[in-house]
DNA sequence: CCTATAATAAGAACGATTCTCATTATAAGG
DNA sequence: CCTTATAATGAGAATCGTTCTTATTATAGG
């Protein structure tokens, strides 16, 4: 799913936004990049270690959505998930657990999108809405949740 | 949108789950029954007034989705705000304004909810997981931040 | 090397939400 | 009508994710 030039796709955007791709941002980028999901700071933390502190971490995590890099997703309570940005990571939609709160990228089949793509511009024409994006989240039981 | 026996449904729901209809609960209800939109703890108190505290309305709001009357919704960043469960209100989705945070109800057409509901379970199905709901948010600007 | 600027890290501050607990309202029996 | 047990309320404290402040450290150029 994520280009293998990530990296160099990613310092070049961040360039772009005048500032640098440091240890930390590296490190928060590649986790998300490994992620089949959504991740919380908190989750990333765990993840990542305690030598990136949380405070440098939400830093990291807000000059890389300034930048585009990340793109946050609100499907939990009361916390804020970041997932590499459609422009690098594809577009895809989601699964959502509403036991676990689990959240889980999935695909859908380009004749599928399309179709979703033209039912949002025949609705927001109807709105006089300017649309930009569209998620479809799925809400249900994962399969440990079963 | 909303039935005209509302109270007499919610009355009767929150029966069963052996809590009572009071005033404060009311008051949210109807509240609620009168937007366009989900609303956060804050907009239902400047519309409601500070006859009801947060600290009722934040509990009311909490026995309200408990008894599954009221839903969450998480569209914008560490704001939670509720909406009339679709038993209640009818199912439907939502346009997202990136610009204001606005959220505003949209219905689709019943034979595009059908296509989007066979897709949602054949994506289920390739997964193994259980859908129980699924909403599509439209995000864009609104017609006022255009 | 120097120096200006950017990034980091520790902790304080903040805002939405939840919790605690003393007070008040309500329903059911006597 | 009273009584009483239980439920609900309201004020404020506490909590938790997140953001801000500020002193320190790293880095890119000159
Ligand atoms: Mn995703
Ligand atoms: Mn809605
Ligand atoms: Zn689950
Ligand atoms: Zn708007």
């Amino acid at each position: 799913m994520v280009s293998l030039n990530l990296d160099r796709e990613v310092e070049q955007r961040l360039g772009d936004h005048d500032v640098r791709y440091t240890r930390g941002r590296r490190v928060v980028v590649s986790a998300l990049a490994a992620s089949d999901g959504p991740r919380s700071a908190a989750e990333l933390h765990r993840e990542i270690g305690p030598d990136l502190p949380l405070s440098s971490l939400y830093r990291s995590l807000s000059v890389l959505e300034d930048a585009g890099v990340i793109i946050p997703h609100h499907g939990a309570r009361t916390l804020t998930r970041y997932e590499l940005a459609e422009w690098l990571a594809g577009h895809h939609h989601h699964l959502v657990c509403v036991e676990c709160g689990s959240v889980e990228d999935i695909e859908i089949p380009k004749k599928h999108e399309s179709r979703v793509k033209a039912l949002v511009q025949e609705l927001s024409d109807g709105a006089s809405f300017t649309p930009l994006n569209h998620a479809l989240e799925i809400e249900g039981r994962c399969s440990k949740c079963t």
